[in-house]
RNA sequence: GCCCCCAUCGUCUAGAGGCCUAGGACACCUCCCUUUCACGGAGGCGACAGGGAUUCGAAUUCCCUUGGGGGUACCA
């Protein structure tokens, strides 16, 4: 795919101890692009043996959340995506802690110092009016808003920074005569930016007028280097938003002397309707998925393959087996549409191929309205085992499982009119209650693996016995009379688990209510 | 508006000049299996956005157009 050239001991990861990190912000629940984005990262670091290290960037004081810390918390973990440093482990272990932004203040404050140092940067003391002024004018001459330093603006700066308290931010001076900046993305190849497009940005905000904490926030680009730079990042893996963005954290890397790390942008993930994904197109939030029954595993799996294939084309793997064939370069450069179906698909798989104890661990949750105590776990795995097939997701289960716990059933009147009414239906209700319950009630005490085999045996005799009628004849008002349905699990399972009584009921109720 | 990225079946993608009358997966259709629905199996439908250029040869390289996406904040 992209190929350029970057310095082997960059482009070689094995040279290096590679440290990668996902830096989400807890201004919202962990979305679905910055699940995957995590991914990639683990992926590369398991794949090179490295370090994943997770990190807060809540410097948007107003907008940052504890319970949004906890929906990022919850979800990596939920998607197996163990970090190896991260704000819950010890720093001292690492000493490149804290990992959360917030708490590392006096960090950005020192490396603020040697780009003040070096001339790099300066007080800006220009008003929110000021600036909108600038920026009108600038809209006036269609021209887009670059902010410079004027030699008016300068001296601005300098007399208003004499009286001691007017608010400033520092800004980044842009070096004018720079060349053009060039981000080696090890997915794009080289992407350049003319520093005449890059304004000086702000890399420390005003202190908050108000509020217990006066301190001065940096803002993301300089933060994110400082992090990046000051965690021995190797790999900075990220969604294509933060492309141009990059130019400017390049030129802060120069500011300081260091080397930037190799930088990677995935793109972005798309609605169907090829809009960024928003919460119009359902859900956006991985515990979104995850409450609706969408398995970790096949989520984790299905994200994996959004924008990144494997080399064996094996769809369906592990997220380990995934890790021991990634790399960056197949990660693709188009953005990919979130298709709800193939999650579908994928979900269906890993419910059919999950084990059944494991199953009904993961169903308890969604059965929490009925009342498992009347069932053994072998009778509840074997219902979870006949009616999993048609599954999609979880929640789906609470309808499919229904009539296993319904006392009164009720059947729906097209059923009772169109499957149990006629003649046919209640000759075969009829023998089904008077002859074959009573014929086979011994079945019903039989362990359940026994007694599902000799009741599978037994209605294919009963089907026999009847014979010019049609096995589907036979079996709809059957199923209709005892479930409230003509499709759906296997009949003799569904006996089983209803037991003697409850079949005897039904059926009666099935016939009594023609007569 | 300006800057940047992207462009293969409806969708996810394989494809790094001849292996491509473009492969796989989801979805859809047909058939088979079957006591229903389903699961499973076997087939089918279906794409290189358009236009130039380079080349003996282009899905693959270059340019333009068009379309989509991202950015343009004291958000990250």
């Amino acid at each position: 795919m992209a190929s350029f050239p970057l310095p082997t001991s960059q482009t070689n990861p094995a040279a290096q101890h590679v440290r990668v990190r996902i830096a989400p912000s807890p201004t919202g629940n962990l979305h679905i692009g910055t699940a995957r984005a995590a991914l990639f990262n683990w992926l590369f670091a398991k794949k090179h043996g490295g370090t994943f290290i997770l990190r807060l960037e809540d410097t948007d004081l107003a907008r940052s959340k504890p319970e949004f810390t906890q929906s990022i918390y919850d979800g990596l973990r939920g998607l197996g995506l163990n970090w190896d440093e991260g704000p819950d482990t010890p720093e001292n272990q690492s000493g490149y802690g804290p990992y959360t932004q917030s708490q590392r203040l006096p960090i950005y404050n020192e490396w603020l110092q040697k780009l003040i140092e070096r001339d790099c940067v300066y007080k800006c003391y220009l008003t929110e009016e000021e600036l909108t002024g600038k920026r009108a004018l600038a809209a006036a001459e269609n021209m887009p808003f670059v902010y410079r330093e004027t030699p008016e603006d300068a001296e601005l700066n300098h007399r208003r920074g004499q009286t001691g308290d007017a608010p400033y931010v520092y800004r980044f001076r842009v070096p004018v005569d720079h060349a053009p900046v060039v981000v080696h993305d090890a997915i794009r190849g080289d992407v350049q930016f003319d520093v005449s497009t890059l304004g000086d940005f702000i890399i420390m905000k005003q202190p908050p007028k108000h509020g217990r904490n006066t301190l001065a926030m940096p803002t993301f680009n300089f933060a994110n280097v400082v992090d990046d730079a000051s965690m021995a990042i190797t790999h900075i893996i990220r969604g294509e938003d933060h492309l141009p963005n990059t130019p400017r954290q390049i030129l802060l890397y120069e500011a300081f002397g260091i080397q930037p790390p190799v930088f990677a942008h995935a793109s972005m993930i798309l609605a169907p309707d090829r809009s960024k994904l928003s919460k119009r197109h359902g859900a956006t939030a991985l515990a979104e998925f995850l409450a609706q029954g969408y398995l970790p595993e096949a989520m984790g799996n299905f994200l994996a393959l959004l924008g990144w294939s494997p080399t064996d084309g094996q769809e369906i793997a592990t997220l380990e087996h995934f890790a021991s064939q990634f790399s960056l370069d197949r990660i693709a450069q188009s953005p990919a549409v979130f298709d709800i179906e193939k999650l579908n698909w994928l979900n269906g798989q890993y419910i059919r191929a999950m084990s059944l104890a494991a199953l009904l661990e993961k169903s308890r949750p969604y059965l929490q309205s009925f009342d498992l105590s009347a069932y053994s776990s072998e009778q509840l795995e074997l219902m979870l085992e006949v009616v999993r097939e048609p599954l999609i997701k979880l929640d789906e289960l609470p309808e499919a499982v229904s009539y296993f716990f319904d006392d009164a059933l009720s059947v729906p009147e097209a059923l009772q009119h169109d499957v149990i009414a006629p003649d046919e239906g209640q000759q075969v209700l009829r023998a089904f209650n008077d002859t074959f319950l009573t014929e086979h009630a011994a079945i019903f005490s039989q362990p359940v693996p026994q007694a599902r085999e000799a009741m599978q045996a037994a209605l294919k005799a009963f089907i026999g016995s009847l014979k010019p009628l049609k096995a589907k004849q036979i079996m709809w008002p059957i199923r209709a009379a005892l479930t409230g349905r003509v499709h759906g699990a296997e009949l003799a399972s569904v006996l089983i688990l209803l037991g003697l009584k409850r079949c005897k009921q039904r059926a009666q109720a099935a016939v009594a209510a023609q007569v």
